[in-house]
DNA sequence: TCTGGGGTCCTGAGCCGG
DNA sequence: TCTGCCGGCTCAGGACCC
């Protein structure tokens, strides 16, 4: 997945050369791993171009790729294309609605499997993960370039999905090793070969550079990495500011001390939805942004996570967004409160008569810990304060008899969806 | 070609208090 | 009392990643 294609094949750089030695950062990354899982649960589509299609309406063409098959990918389908575009290029391909929760558990077993050889794994998403091996090599006795092939074949073993493993010693260079093995190949950069190994790549192969950032090296003169590793960072920080230039100056010049960190914190937790027409109803905008916020906390509470800052996000016809939030007083992780702060966010910024493409809700400050029930106060009554015990019950009921059994009375008309209507009371 | 949904990180403006 | 400076915080938005 992601920008890989855009770099040049490894070629002859891959499996088996060069030494390893001081190389005990792997970057393990599933090949079309979504396309890949819907092809193992299907036989018949092996060998064909399969492309899953994200965005809500899979059917309808206001969604992009997610995922596609090598096969597909040769007749240009790429993710984030979208999936009119990918449908022109490739009408013979299959149309897969994506099915997260069978790709969630195929990257738990995954991930399993990586913690077997170290604890230091962390995973950047289901479908990739660093991992250092550093404190491995003795008690496993192979190399890091023997643990990323044994990795290999555990994973198709187990899983019947093929994986490509970058082995550097860095994160970056981990991770570009990787793309350039795809698919199901392994690459070592040695450690005194990173710079013969960067400096000739485009320049989109530097993390933190895509099409802005690239557009203003290029105007300095950049075409490469190595351009990037000689210009002098005061150019470079007049361009890009303080941060983006010191980042990609070190990595330019092979840099990189980051450490593979597991159980990283998470910062936000959010939902948004794109409709399949744009909505100029108020009311059909109330319910869409209720059900954001029902899905949203209902995340929270799964996480045991409470948020204080509330954002809401609007999207616009012709794409322009916008996004308004309010910190509150105290973390909260209920719909309750939260949708009463994005529809004063909502009334307070989208004109009437307005229509709307995309709404999005999103809370951030996180902190672990939900509360049994909120404090009563004396000017908020007490209904606030049963509502959290509420949601939660709600949760209890869901989790265990499904997703439509309890629900807020006002969802229960169905406002038209992108992903069309999925409201079925049993 | 016409752009999803989940995130993270950074920057800059504005406000406020010391 | 007024002004300027500074740091911390909030908010909005851009860019990027998978």
């Amino acid at each position: 997945m992601g920008r890989s294609a855009d770099l040049p094949r490894a070629g002859s750089m891959r499996a088996g050369c060069g030494t390893d030695r001081g190389c005990h950062l792997l970057h393990v990354d599933m090949d079309a791993f979504y396309a890949s899982v819907e092809v193992r649960e299907r036989p018949e589509l092996a060998g064909r171009p399969v492309v899953v299609a994200g965005g809500s309406n899979p059917a309808g063409d206001r969604g992009v790729v997610l995922s596609a098959t090598y096969q597909a990918r040769a007749f240009g389908v790429r993710s984030a294309m979208p999936v009119a575009h990918a449908r022109r290029l490739c009408p013979q391909a299959e149309f897969i609605p994506p099915h997260f929760p069978r790709y969630a558990e195929v990257s738990r077993g995954v991930m399993a499997l990586f913690r077997e050889v170290t604890p230091l794994v962390e995973p950047l998403s289901l479908d990739e993960a660093f991992l250092d091996v550093a404190g491995s090599l003795r008690r496993l006795g192979m190399s890091p370039a023997g643990i990323g092939e044994w990795i290999r074949g555990q994973v198709y073993d187990a899983h019947r999905v093929t994986c490509s493993v970058g082995v550097g010693s860095s994160k970056f260079i981990a991770k570009l090793a990787s793309g350039l093995s795809k698919p199901d190949g392994l690459l070592v950069v040695p450690a005194d070969g990173v710079l013969d190994f960067l400096h000739p790549l485009p320049l989109s192969a530097l993390w933190g550079v895509g099409e802005r950032t690239a557009q203003r090296l290029r105007r300095l003169g950049c075409a490469t990495v190595a351009d990037v590793a000689v210009i002098p960072l005061p150019t470079l920080r007049r361009a890009l500011g303080v941060a983006c230039a010191h980042h990609l100056h070190e990595l330019a010049n092979g840099r990189d001390e980051r450490r593979v960190v597991p159980d990283m914190a998470e910062k936000s937790v959010g939902a948004e939805e794109t409709f399949a027409h744009d909505v100029v109803d108020r009311a059909m905008l109330r319910r869409e942004l209720l059900r954001l916020v029902e899905r949203c906390t209902a995340a929270l509470r799964g996480r045991d996570l409470r948020g204080r800052r509330i954002g809401l996000k609007i999207r616009y016809p012709d794409f322009t967004t916008i996004t308004r939030s309010r910190t509150l007083a105290d973390p909260t992780d209920s719909a309750h409160e939260m949708f009463a702060v994005v529809t004063e966010l909502l009334e307070g910024n989208l004109p009437r008569g307005t229509a709307v493409r995309l709404l999005g809700v999103r809370v951030e400050l996180l902190v672990r810990g939900a509360v049994g029930g909120e404090q009563l106060t004396l000017d908020g009554g007490s209904s606030s304060a049963y509502w959290p015990d509420v949601e939660r019950a709600a949760d209890a009921a869901r989790s265990r008899f499904g997703s439509a059994a309890v629900r807020l009375a006002t969802l229960l008309e169905t406002p038209e969806r992108s992903g069309g209507g999925e409201t079925h009371l049993p």
